[in-house]
DNA sequence: CCATATCGTCAACGGATCATTGACAAATGG
DNA sequence: CCATTTGTCAATGATCCGTTGACGATATGG
């Protein structure tokens, strides 16, 4: 097992391109980078760098070692953070609320990370659509989506929210891609079953001009899921956010349609992480908000190119 | 930063109980580790253990850090994998399917990991609800929860499953807990709402014996998520799989009803792995199996203790 | 073309680090 | 009480690691 400075060494290469700049900026020989990344070679057998003169290039076993050794710089950077900050270290039970959807796919793959991290911490993730009252439900922290932030707690806005109407190849395929909003009216286009919800979709064009096109379809859901799925199965086409369609729109499974035209959501356009003003101070409360601002800002890991 | 022998060497005392113990495991002597464990103590400025003669006990530090510890060497072992393995490694796209609820639990939070370890794969999940066929959905490896397994495909059995009838404290408080099946009639009794399913429930005792009652409830939905959901929210009760269900009764926010009676589910017993036989030569499908049994033999994870 | 600068690597060398050894004190069980 | 086990210490030798100076390869400017 090579010392791991030699890792921490290799990641210096990698970024500064050279062995002579990363020696530059370890303060330290071209000899020592040198013989460092040599030894962790002859440890894994195999050659990280192609080497010229004037260019350093990574194998592909150099490229999976990079990843790998960047993933366990950072696990002994937060084992450094944990044990020294343990003492005052996020305790006890944070609650959080989200959505169901948002909250299954953003929010709890989050804690075990932070659980990870502050042991003595315990989340208690309350996943509903509904509008939670802080105080009342003991809520820590709630992520909402809504127009307006909301009077009586703190609201820190974490990422923009848009929405498309997607479809599937196959859909488009067998009943034609609308090409103005006026051709919705033929299409098959689920709407979120709310009780009372208007089956009218709302767009606006390039110019603000806004369009109300009534619409429907054969069946309908309370569950952006199963809307999801049912558009995944070529049944119609949906206004859904980015945040749930853009992996598979990457893929090519899902196809924007109406690019020129924006949705109108009754959900609001930004995410909100809502506080009191008095959990605040909570470390578990500051860490978490902490966590959700590296994940969510400055672009949310939904709208990276690389999100999966 | 200390050398990582010692992180090593932390965790075999761990593992062993003593550094004595640990010395002779390591096959190295007992000055050593004593040398490697102080030395790692002076690195983070803080005492791991509490010494005495013939007792060594972690401190709140010592737990925090073997918890990294451990998966730091997990990364560094997986490093190695990937970096020797990169000739013959999995890769392509693997795709997998799984219904709706336990393919998010379970089997998503697998593939981050996977394709981390196989930089070169590519992992499609197919959540459905529906029965997939293998060959013409293309799918490599199904999880299915099935009384038998399908005659054209291997199926490896990976875990059994179990349901229980489940309600909050709070419900059973206002409606009083269920005694004999039959109470059963008098309560708010959630049934997943499949096309043509009957609505009965059937439960044998532990003798064998065989009840079926007719069970109701105000509102109904085909979606796991949203009976738990109601359930959760004090409607009622419902017929749960453990997997879903065994976070939150170890936390008593649910809790069993009619202990001693077993329900008969409509979905199988049994987890199973299927795939055809062509497939399993594939680096990647063999790659996801042994990830699937790692994760679900002996022992699934949401029956051990320690599950959150 | 030559001179200069930069790059990565090598071998020799000295300093730093690490493992071993033998001894000690403390605790436990027979 | 004695024997055994445990963790620790200091001295010592072995091993490892960084430095130094030199080399060959490459690129650039005059």
């Amino acid at each position: 097992m090579a010392w791991l400075g030699s890792w921490e060494t290799f990641v210096r290469v990698v970024e500064c391109g050279s062995m002579a700049a990363a020696a530059r900026r370890l303060d330290c020989t071209r000899a020592q980078v040198s013989k460092q990344i040599g030894e962790l070679e002859r440890a894994f057998g195999v050659r990280f760098f192609e080497r010229s003169t004037r260019k350093l290039s990574l194998t592909p076993s150099g490229e999976i070692f990079h990843q790998h050794a960047l993933r366990t710089l950072e696990n002994i950077q937060s084992t450094e953070f944990a044990v020294r900050n343990q003492g005052d270290s996020p305790r006890g039970v944070l609650r959080i609320s989200a959505s169901l959807t948002f909250g299954r796919m953003f929010i709890a793959p989050l804690l075990p990370r932070l659980v990870a991290r502050y042991p003595e911490l315990r989340c208690e993730l309350i996943l509903t659509d509904q509008v939670v009252d802080l105080v009342e439900d003991n809520i820590d922290l709630a992520l909402r989506m809504t127009k307006v932030p909301p009077d009586d707690a703190v609201a820190k806005r974490l990422a923009p929210l848009q929405r498309v109407i997607v479809g599937t190849p196959a859909y488009l395929a067998t009943h034609g891609t609308p090409r103005v909003p006026q051709d919705l009216v033929h299409h098959s286009c689920f709407n979120y079953l709310l009780g009372g919800s208007d089956a009218n979709w709302r767009l606006t064009d390039r110019q603000g001009k806004e369009f109300t096109i009534p619409v429907s379809s054969a069946f309908q859901f309370n569950s952006v899921d199963c809307i999801l799925d049912a558009v995944r199965a070529s049944h119609g086409l949906a206004v859904l956010p980015t945040y749930l369609v853009n992996a598979e729109r990457a893929q090519g499974s899902l196809k924007t349609v109406l690019d020129d035209y924006d949705p109108i959501s009754n959900f609001g356009r930004h995410l909100y992480a809502c506080y009191t003003p008095s959990r605040i101070r909570a470390p578990k409360v500051r860490a978490f908000l902490a966590e959700l601002e590296s994940e969510f800002e400055p672009v949310p890991l939904w709208e990276r190119s690389g999100a999966d």
